[in-house]
DNA sequence: ACTCAGTAGTTGATACATCAACCAATGGGG
DNA sequence: CCCCATTGGTTGATGTATCAACTACTGAGT
C-alpha cells in the first residue's frame, strides 16, 4: 500500500461532504424511525426479513446471513426485542442447537406501521435530492466502491467473509 | 409527509446498493484505522481537528461544535483518551466552567502515525473505483442531500441545531 | 449589585456493536 | 461407532453513542 499519495484539496472537498452528509442521513432515518414507530434501524432491518420469510421466522444464522451481521450481534439484538415483545424464540426441530426467530403480532404491526414511513423519508431525505442521472451512477459507484473494498480486504485477510456481498434486500 | 409513496424497483435496487456500500466503507475504513494506527475513527476525528488547532488544543465546545457531536459525546471520548495518554485536560484562564483539550505527545505521535494510510485508505477504497466525473456529482448531490435533510428537519423541529450544518473540513 | 437565563462540561443510564470465549449439537472420516 | 473439526447460538467485557439530569460559571438586563 503506498503511502504519501495524499488527496487533492477538490478531493478532500469531495470527500468531507459525502462523509457529512452519510452521516446526517443515517441519523434523519434513525430519528424519524424512532419518532414514527419507535423502532431503531437495526430492529427494523430484523423485522423486515422476518415479515418477507416463509411462516415470518427465520433462523438466526439465516438473518445474520441475510443482513450480513455478526451472529452475537443477532444474538443480542434478539434478546432485547423478544423481551419487548417484538419477536418470539421458539426450538428448532431439526436442529436441535438452533432456534427459530419468530414475529409475533406485535412485531408484525409494528414493522408494517414502520415500512410505509420509511420508505417516504427515503424518498423526501433522499431520492428526491437526486438529478435523474445521479441514481444510475451512484448504483454502478457503488458496486465498484464494495468491489474495491473486497479486493482490497482479500490481500489482507484472504480468508474472505464473502456473506457480507450477498444482496439482503 | 405524503404516505404511500413506495419506491420503484429500480429505486430500491439503487437504495440497497447505496446502503450496503456505505457499511462497507464504513466498516472498512474503522478496520484500517484500528489495524493500522489503533485508533478508532472517532479518536481519529479528534485528534486530528486537535493536531491542525492554535497550540494543539481546543475547548471541547470546539471540537463539538467543527466535528458536528454533541458535548457528552465529546466527552466521554476525551475521557478514555485522556485514560490512554492520547490528550490531556487543563484548566481554561478566561472562562472557569470550560477546559482545553490538548494534544500529547503520545497522541501526536498516534495522528501523524495514521494520516498517510487513511488517505491512502480513502484513496484505494473509494477515489480509485470513481470515474472523473462521479466526484463533482456526488459534491452537489451531498449538498442537495443534506439541503434536504436540514429542511424536512425543520419542519418537524423548528428549533434548528444549525451547528450541524456548518462546515468541519 | 443581583437575578436569572443560558452556556460549558460532566455524569449515569440505556442501547448498541464487536470481540473472544464458551457450550452444545452435528456430521463426516477413520 | 467414535472422534473431532465445524456449526449454531449465547454470554460477558469493552468501547461507543445518545439522552436526560446535573453542577458550576457567565454575562446581560435591570
Amino acid at each position: 500500500m503506498s503511502e504519501s499519495d495524499a488527496l487533492s484539496d477538490s478531493e478532500l472537498e469531495v470527500w468531507r461532504a459525502f462523509y457529512v452528509m452519510r452521516r446526517r442521513l443515517d441519523r434523519a432515518l434513525d430519528l424519524q424511525f424512532q419518532r414514527d414507530s419507535g423502532l431503531s434501524a437495526s430492529e427494523y432491518e430484523v423485522l423486515f426479513a422476518l415479515n418477507d420469510a416463509p411462516n415470518r421466522q427465520l433462523r438466526s444464522r439465516d438473518i445474520a446471513a441475510g443482513i450480513g451481521w455478526e451472529k452475537s450481534r443477532v444474538s443480542h439484538l434478539v434478546s432485547r426485542m423478544e423481551r419487548r415483545g417484538l419477536v418470539a424464540r421458539a426450538e428448532c426441530e431439526t436442529d436441535a442447537r438452533g432456534s427459530w426467530i419468530g414475529l409475533t403480532p406485535d412485531g408484525r404491526r409494528a414493522v408494517l406501521r414502520a415500512i410505509g414511513g420509511h420508505l417516504a423519508a427515503v424518498r423526501r431525505y433522499f431520492f428526491d435530492a437526486l438529478e435523474p442521472e445521479d441514481a444510475e451512477r451512484l448504483l454502478r459507484l457503488s458496486g465498484r466502491v464494495v468491489d474495491a473494498i473486497g479486493c482490497a480486504a482479500d490481500e489482507d485477510a484472504p480468508a474472505g467473509d464473502t456473506a457480507l456481498h450477498g444482496d439482503a434486500a
